[in-house]
RNA sequence: GGCGGCAUAGCCAAGCGGUAAGGCAGAGGACUGCAAAUCCUUCAUCCCCGGUUCAAAUCCGGGUGCCGCCUCCA
């Protein structure tokens, strides 16, 4: 039983050995910093924390590095349209990453580079390659010249001859070769410059990735990863600025997650069929969409819909009732016991092991999830319909839920309490189920007390009207022995 | 034009050689004053045509249809 990952390189699954055993080594293409971030972005940093948190479970010890590109021509331009200047931009749009996943429950993580901090690793890197004879200045440019170097292509399965073919390659009269790419960029009067031994300049996009891995991760990075439009050319760039001058792999392993769609299209910028993070937060809880994520492999497209997105928390819904019941075990003062024997229950008992045979197959959560699933309906035969008479069977259910958890929390669900996802949060205002129009809970308490004297006096018409009045004002009633609870529907 | 991927029930989605996970929706039953939730039961032969094999959704060949990359892009 071991982990086995797909490899971008070579196209297939293979066995995950890292370089040192037991530590793990993994950069992740960050965002740039010239807009608000859309789902597609989302996913791909859910993807890559997902695979972060069960590395750990796991047991490996994992560096994990992610850059914010905070220089570039579209955050140049933006600040020209702004009239400000690149930092104010940069500054601003990570400061709403953070505010958007720090919802989403990502990890931080344990070193977050900056391509304006790197500037001297990166003008090194660049002077190395020139030295080499990897690359050539011009008119204060410095580009790489692909030609040299033999293995151009292999990642993307392309080779330079049907690349050049290709008429989408700009033409510059001062590259050798149409293929080269800017490693350094001289600057335009009033563009942001850093002085170089070729001028005034910034960095090319590719070069910051090389410089800012290495030096935080050495020459050879056991994991690379990236959205599958990274692949070419950036990676493919990547590879050839890095090994092109160390001669070792510069990652063992690369892994791209698929795309997010609408309306089976990729979502981008250009296509102008985009959702920012930010407004999708406004409609569900970031829960739903993890679980959305994790509900089809990070390799295949997924396509977002309002359909999709109500699906997701529908699933969502029956594993938070799970937590709710558990959360009412601890509210009674039940301790964990353990789980009864019996193929009832096996499906529970045996959660762990399948969960990590399917996240060992290329981190396939939606298989993991389905897992999960069978182990809440065996927990669901635990349940009692009041933790406080059924103390036995709350503790079994207990130690159920307690033996879950910690695998909910590998795919980064189920991170709330279970009455803040029904009812919404107070200390998260603007959140999803503080919208206009709610009712109150203090008033949803009043018509309970009042549908409670109704049903005492067996006056169920009464006690009906007030259910079905509440329901049409967006707010389920759920009887049971231990009385009655109300959440939200949406 | 070059390279790559995908096609599984009403919808979403695993499976990748041994006779179709899971979720949503639907149907029947149990429980409930009635509901909701929960539990039980039920609901597909895997785009088409050939081939390999004792055995294919899974492998090979040929179609058809989508999609992505080749330009900034998660």
């Amino acid at each position: 039983m071991a982990l086995t990952v797909f490899n971008t390189m070579g196209n297939r699954k293979e066995p995950f050995n890292p370089v040192v055993a037991g530590k793990v080594g993994m950069y992740v293409c960050g965002v740039t910093v010239y807009d608000l971030c859309h789902i597609g972005h989302a996913r791909a940093n859910v993807v890559f924390d997902t695979i972060v948190r069960y590395l750990r479970y796991r047991g490996y010890e994992v560096a994990f590095v992610r850059n914010f590109t905070d220089i570039d021509d579209k955050i140049i331009r933006r600040a020209a349209s702004e009239g400000t200047d690149y930092l104010t931009i940069s500054g601003r749009y990570i400061e709403a990453f953070y505010r958007d996943f720090d919802r989403m429950g990502l990890l931080r993580p344990d070193v977050e580079p900056r391509a304006t901090g790197h500037i001297p690793e990166i003008i090194d890197l660049v002077a190395r390659l020139v030295a080499a004879g990897n690359a050539y200045a011009v008119d204060g440019d410095v580009y790489y010249a692909v030609k040299g170097f033999h293995g151009y292509g292999k990642l993307s399965g392309k080779n330079t001859d049907d690349l050049l073919s290709g008429a989408r390659v700009d033409v510059d009269e001062r590259k050798r070769d149409p293929l080269d790419f800017a490693l350094w960029k001289s600057s335009k009067p009033g563009e942001p410059a850093w002085d170089s031994p070729w001028g005034p300049g910034r960095p090319g996009w590719h070069i910051e990735c090389s410089a800012m891995a290495m030096k935080h991760l050495g020459e050879t990075l056991d994991i690379h990863g990236g959205g599958k439009d990274l692949v070419f050319p950036h990676h493919e760039n990547e590879i050839a600025q890095s090994e092109g001058l160390t001669g070792k792999p510069f990652a063992r392993y690369w892994v791209h997650n698929g795309f997010v769609n609408v309306d089976n299209e990729k979502m981008s910028k250009s296509l102008g069929n985009f959702f920012t993070l930010r407004e999708v937060l406004a409609k569900v809880k970031p829960d739903v969409l993890r679980f959305f994520f994790a509900s089809s492999h990070y390799r295949s497209p997924i396509d977002y819909s309002d359909r999709s997105l109500s699906e997701a928390k529908a699933g969502l819904d029956r594993l938070y009732r799970a937590k709710e019941k558990a959360e009412g075990c601890v509210a009674a003062g039940v301790m964990a016991a353990s789980i009864p024997a019996g193929v009832d229950f096996s499906p529970l008992r045996d959660a762990p092991a399948k969960f990590v045979e399917a996240m060992d197959d290329d981190f396939n959560t939606a298989a993991a999830l389905g897992h999960l699933f069978d182990a809440v309906r065996a927990l669901n035969r635990l349940a009692p319909a009041d933790p406080a008479t059924e103390r036995g069977k709350a503790a079994q259910f207990l130690a159920g839920y307690e033996l879950l958890e910690p695998l909910f929390g590998t795919l980064g669900l189920l991170q709330a309490p279970a009455k803040e996802f029904f009812r919404g949060d107070e200390a998260d205002p603007g959140g999803v189920t503080d919208g206009p129009g709610r009712l109150p809970a203090e008033e949803i308490d009043r018509r309970i007390e009042a549908r409670k004297a109704a049903r005492a006096r067996k006056d169920f018409a009464e006690a009906d009207r007030i259910r079905k009045e509440l329901e049409s004002l967006g707010v389920l009633l759920e009887d049971s022995r231990a009385g009655t609870t109300w959440k939200y529907k949406d």
